[in-house]
DNA sequence: GTCTATATCAAGATAGAC
DNA sequence: GTCTATCTTGATATAGAC
């Protein structure tokens, strides 16, 4: 948690953050360092090593997709198509960030606790517990997210439909509640 | 294409490939050319840098898959769940290969003219011409593929479930055929 | 908690001889 | 088409002084 870092490693990670939000930026030590005005070897008395710094990132980045699905659960009544749109909002904002979270393998030992699951519940809770389509769907909004992110689909095609295709289709595969509400 | 190689060329390029095989080899030109049993700098005889031998490998990725997926279409009475399962297979068989192809923008004019569209083209055939939906399914394949390959998916998951889930409800909203065929 | 100095490594690419 | 020698850049990280 956030609550685990020093004031001044805090002021490095929002740095760092910013840095990334500059489309195109790769991370560096050296970048990061002239950016928070010290001298590079001096950030390895805040974090143990770049990839302890990119995994405090990571966990934030989980902090706030958690927040933003929680909040899409409990206000829409369309929960699903709420949290695909806050999926895509929260790429489109932090696009390095994104590709941080979720381009490579995860070492889960260096995240805070729980932020991961905590993002994925929500999720989950939206397609009522079926774990083999919250997946299927994580994997449709992850997979136009990044092909969009990477300039993958035509210049003409029209995303907001496929995105409305995609998440209508596995919708309608989700056992109909009908009159009923569970 | 490939006539367009020189012989050597096409040599140095099945060592790029052997090279890229071996999971989480990245593609350096020392590394390659100590493959090959030159030194790096003849490399840049055959290639004119390390980018436009990337594209003929990518190239080839889209032959490949070109190739199989038309296959799926001529050859299956449920193309679009066999080019799944060949696309899935591809990912599996040559997983480097798989994120050059997919992890970055890519320059096309360095590429083989028309190779990524003879790889596209059978699936929206697949799909009826229905470009939304084969967005959608496109970007639902690659999710599940990039992340597993991520391992993104928790240990006990069952993928095999989740594809299958999302493929269902992807196909259900094709507009029906029923009966007959076009 | 910051600094300077440095170790270490690896990458892409070019010049020019043979 | 191959070589050697080299340029240039950039990265993570450590040691030890202040």
């Amino acid at each position: 948690m956030d609550q685990q870092l020093s004031p001044r490693a805090r002021e490095i990670l929002a740095a760092a953050s910013d840095l990334l939000e500059r489309e195109g930026q790769v991370l560096s030590m050296r970048k990061l360092a002239d950016r928070v005005g010290i001298r590079a070897p001096s950030l390895y008395k805040h974090f143990s090593s770049k990839q302890a710094l990119e995994a405090a990132l990571i966990s934030q980045g989980f902090e706030e997709q958690a927040a933003v699905f929680e909040a899409a659960l409990a206000d829409s009544p369309q929960p699903v198509v709420a949290m695909a749109e806050a999926y895509r909002t929260f790429a489109r904002r932090h696009p390095q960030l994104y590709r941080l979270m979720y381009d490579r393998s995860l070492d889960r030992s260096l995240l805070t606790p729980g932020s991961e699951d905590r993002a994925a519940a929500p999720v989950i809770a939206a397609l009522r517990g079926d774990t083999d389509l919250a997946r299927a769907t994580f994997a449709f909004a992850h997979g136009m997210t990044i092909l969009e992110l990477n300039d993958r689909f035509p210049a003409e095609a029209d995303l907001d439909a496929a995105w409305r295709r995609g998440l209508a289709g596995l919708q309608a595969s989700m056992p109909a509640v009908a009159m009923e509400d569970d």
